[in-house]
DNA sequence: GCCGGAATGTTATAGCATTACATTGCCGTG
DNA sequence: CACGGCAATGTAATGCTATAACATTCCGGC
């Protein structure tokens, strides 16, 4: 029950899906999940989780082929976010850091590189988990 | 023809393909290059590439599913390196920040996390493909 | 009403990675 | 030397992740 009116119907489906999870979500994870509501394919699935990644509602786990709603949604700004993805339960922070932007930004200025697309992935284990 | 005298021949074999790559290569791209060598299993190939990430000769890429041999084999130190990949012409440039790495680890004390490995990965074009 | 574009549905397939099990080779100890 | 243990290897089968190709439906603007 999401209030995002402008979504379409897979869209709001596998964002709801996505943000009732405490950890992040595989596609098939996700379809399994939403086989009762009609869907059935991954494509369907991958369709739905590529619109939610350009809208910024969803990011990708690149380290761990999963997906996770974006902690701030409201925000669509940070054109850098950083994850850090706990190995034992599976709990994923999401921040960002401005002089870590400005550092990657620096490196790509000097080297020329046009920046697409930046991903930073902490994986350990949090602060419950390691203690 | 590199003197890792230290490997077996399979990581001999897959470490060798890497370094004469000029891009990432997929597990099974290598597998095809290494069939006239007796390879014939893509487990052969993973089992190889993770001796040689556990002694940070090799890197996976994780955001295209690939591999790259490390760019600066000698030194193993770098907790934290970074890679630029091009995605025109698929070239890899590997660099490191102190001052990244120190906002991250920060990050990482003041949250209690505790960090096993970290992947950064810029994707974008490189200067050449840029212009 | 009609057209065009986006979203959807469906099947099949491609690409990436691991499980399970059998075998081999090597080294240190007794 | 025999033996035991351990790492590496070989092989087959399977599972997970993602996309291609094509048909259909939905919906808003003219």
């Amino acid at each position: 029950m999401s209030a995002h009116t402008d979504l379409t119907r897979n869209q709001s489906l596998v964002l709801d899906r996505l943000e009732k999870a405490e950890t992040p979500m595989s596609a098939y994870a996700i379809l399994d999940q939403l086989r009762d509501d009609g869907l059935r394919a991954p494509l369907q699935i991958y369709r739905a989780l590529d619109k939610l990644l350009d809208m910024g509602l969803a990011h990708r786990l690149e380290s761990i082929n999963a997906f996770v709603a974006c902690a701030h949604p409201h925000c669509h700004a940070s054109g850098l976010i950083a994850f850090a993805i706990c190995e034992k339960c599976g709990q994923v922070s999401e921040f960002s850091d401005e002089i870590v932007r400005d550092r990657l930004a620096g490196w790509a200025d000097r080297e020329g590189f046009v920046v697409n697309r930046t991903t930073m992935e902490i994986r350990g284990n949090c602060r419950a988990c390691a203690a």
